[in-house]
DNA sequence: GTATTTCCCATTGACGCCCATATTGTCCCA
DNA sequence: TGGGACAATATGGGCGTCAATGGGAAATAC
């Protein structure tokens, strides 16, 4: 398994510890810490390995160092970003940033995205799942008119 | 680890000390003097190893030597610049300079930025932080055209 | 001599590390 | 095919260590 798929909700313990979904943990290569960034438009924050921060990094090297772009860009990058040592039976310990950004508080929904994977306060995962899910099938009908069905459509 | 990243305010003690976040103490090489410099344009102090003056010159090297953005950074990187003592709990005292030009009083915020890291007054650091977030985003948007994405899909 | 600065030690709370328990799903065997 | 032993996860809790902070004494500066 090298991506991080599918969905769960775990419970953060009265410690602020909450367990990464063990299929999670070898797509991480068993690491001792996970790399956290915070979204910049929705209440959730980007986990993985630490080719987190290269990714965005390699982004970067892209812009003018001198444009306000590279600044800000990097300002986010670095400083809003944090590495969570995961313990002994694969937790982390959530932070009073991420439970700002996220509204955590007793049950962390992880969401696997691919290369990544997203923690969101599990009533707000929901919301926005649906919206996207109507989204995508607003775009669908718009796009296809009356073609041929994708495979999602036969999943149902 | 190889880099300042996330960011934590501490207190200022009545002496003027502020402990140095430990996630940090090991990037500096564990060294006892911290060096800081004047940020041009915020109200802010960049600080890290010696190599952040060599940094400093090596920059200064791309920018045109006629500019006035030129003479006011050779100005402050070699006449604004000081060197901090760690001491043996990890903290360092705040200079008045530092204080004039941060506004910090009894907090200070911590602020990896990769290579280095900063030195904010916290309520400051969170009025940019926002707009910094926001700019991102925005960014994102212009670059990418389509929905919500995360930080990550941007860096393809 | 007086005011800083440096060094040392004490306190408190948070975090890392270890072990215990329970719940669930899997495999094996009769 | 039903049952039971087993394994892996998720979760809870104890405890020692370290980080952040405060304060005093010694050293140094002016």
């Amino acid at each position: 398994m090298d991506r991080f798929l599918s969905n769960t909700i775990n419970k953060v313990d009265k410690k602020g510890r909450v367990s990464i979904p063990a299929p999670f943990r070898p797509v991480l290569g068993n690491a001792s810490k996970l790399i956290t960034l915070m979204s910049v438009d929705q209440p959730t924050v980007d986990a993985g390995g630490s080719e987190l921060i290269a990714r965005g990094e390699a982004h970067l090297e892209k812009l003018d160092p001198f444009s306000s772009e590279y600044e800000l860009y990097s300002f986010v990058l670095h400083g809003d970003s944090s590495e969570l040592k995961i313990d002994g039976e694969g937790r982390i310990s959530l932070t009073d940033a991420i439970r700002e950004q996220t509204g955590i508080v007793d049950q962390a929904a992880f969401v696997g995205r691919g290369h990544f994977f997203q923690i969101w306060e599990p009533e707000r995962f929901r919301a926005y799942r649906e919206e996207a899910r109507k989204e995508v099938a607003a775009m669908r009908r718009r796009s296809a008119g009356g073609a041929g069905q994708s495979a999602e459509e036969r999943n149902r």
